[in-house]
DNA sequence: GAGGTTCTGTGGTCTAACCACACTCTAAAG
DNA sequence: CTTTAGAGTGTGGTTAGACCACAGAACCTC
């Protein structure tokens, strides 16, 4: 994105050169998952440019999930590398969505594409099953109707990393949050919540079943007449609803 | 991301104020696309902040795609609310690929469930499938491997945004860098670069063909076949590469 | 009227301080 | 000797104020 581009009298901003420079020790290994930028003086010494700019170039990696600033000393301090793909897509996604150019709708129809697509190949042995196992017991006696909302949310996500594609699960990970916000405002739309959540446990059962029995098949689409069910009883379905197919 | 975390001694960084304030403009559509941002030191002013920690602020919208910033005056200056979904997605991805966290064949195999998907549900009338035509007339004549990349990226793009799915777009726009960037380099791995590039060419039109017969299902075969070809070709096919299948 | 010139407001950058924090070391107290 | 209270050190967080480059607008001069 900001580099590459090769437009002359293309005056870098300050900030994209340390992001560049950045970058680049993370392509090049010398900056690892773990590991710990230069002090922000030391950084802005080293590439003769003002520690405001170093915080800017840190603030966007801090967006993007590629780093954790932490004051004080000791290991929890210092900027350090992580990897959390999904702060960025999520917080992305939210900020657009408040500007009402990512419908809710496609979000949702986005949602059962990656998650059918999951549970099809998801491997039976997968640890995120077991987890999503264990949630969905939990979800058994949960009174509290956000609770069970946000235990519902991590059980699709574990659902959708069973399928082990990283980028799958960051995607999926990215729209939690949207999800979460509207799937908790329907609920309000909902005759019988406790109806409701009793078909909702008794369909994740039959998903977790049609996985564990290895029918991809039969497991996407319980998975999208699941979400799909949902959001239709709550007057809200995504204008064209049907999984991947074909 | 930033609110919603109930950790009690949260203290609230700065930019995170402006950050939510201005996230509040855009949901109240005080703030809607195409608008101007107040002056870097009104803002300061008016949120009782330092300009710094405003300018921090801006620096993570416009790396999120929500705002372009501008010097000088007239109607090209100034921070205006701009929709770029891609350039947070993209950046983001690119960072991640450089951490290693990100493998390549999990974005291919993205890319193939995004992109069968979205010709599967390609609308006949849609913009985005004529712009794919007129980049197919391009490809035709095109010596340049480069260009024809290039082209080719963009022509997939096209697909994927004829099914009208702003998220699946945004995505897809978002992988594109990544898919030019290693797609580049499998070239070298061809035998016979011509021959390769008049078969991309001629399953193209297969796969418009297929399109404008509604016969979404065969458009979606034939573009995962057409991915999934060009990697194995090339020697790095992704490790699971069919489509999403019911 | 056409041509410069100055004015004004914008973001871009830098410096130099100060703060809060969390660990580390040290020296006094027991 | 152990424990503990305090100073020391290095980190990010924040602020204020200054200066620059830029681009349009308003103003003059010819």
């Amino acid at each position: 994105m900001w580099s590459n581009h090769i437009k002359y009298h293309w005056h870098m901003r300050t900030h994209q050169l340390v992001l560049q420079w950045i970058e680049n020790q993370l392509s090049t290994g010398e900056l690892a998952l773990g590991g710990r930028l230069p002090a922000e003086r030391t950084l802005a010494e080293q590439l003769q440019v003002s520690r405001t700019s170093v915080r800017e170039a840190i603030r966007v990696l801090e967006a993007m999930g590629v780093v954790r600033a932490g004051v004080g000393s000791g290991p929890e301090a210092g900027t350090v590398v992580i990897a959390d793909p999904t702060a960025a897509l999520g917080s992305a996604l939210r900020l657009h969505v408040a500007t009402s150019h990512l419908p809710v709708a496609d979000i949702v129809q986005t949602r059962i594409l990656l998650e059918s697509w999951a549970v099809a190949r998801a491997r039976t042995d997968s640890p995120a099953l077991a987890e999503a196992a264990a949630l969905l017991e939990k979800m058994e006696a949960c009174p509290d109707t956000d609770e069970f909302l946000a235990l519902d949310v991590r059980f699709h996500l574990a659902l959708a990393e069973a399928a082990g594609n990283a980028v799958v699960s960051a995607m999926m990970g990215s729209l939690r949050e949207a999800i979460q916000s509207y799937a908790g405002k329907l609920t309000a739309n909902l005759p019988d919540w406790d109806a409701t959540a009793a078909r909702l446990r008794a369909e994740h059962r039959e998903i977790l079943a049609a996985i564990h029995k290895h029918d991809g098949g039969t497991a996407a689409g319980l998975v999208a007449a699941h979400i799909e069910g949902y959001y239709k009883e709550a007057g809200l379905g995504p204008r064209d609803s049907d999984p991947a197919r074909q």
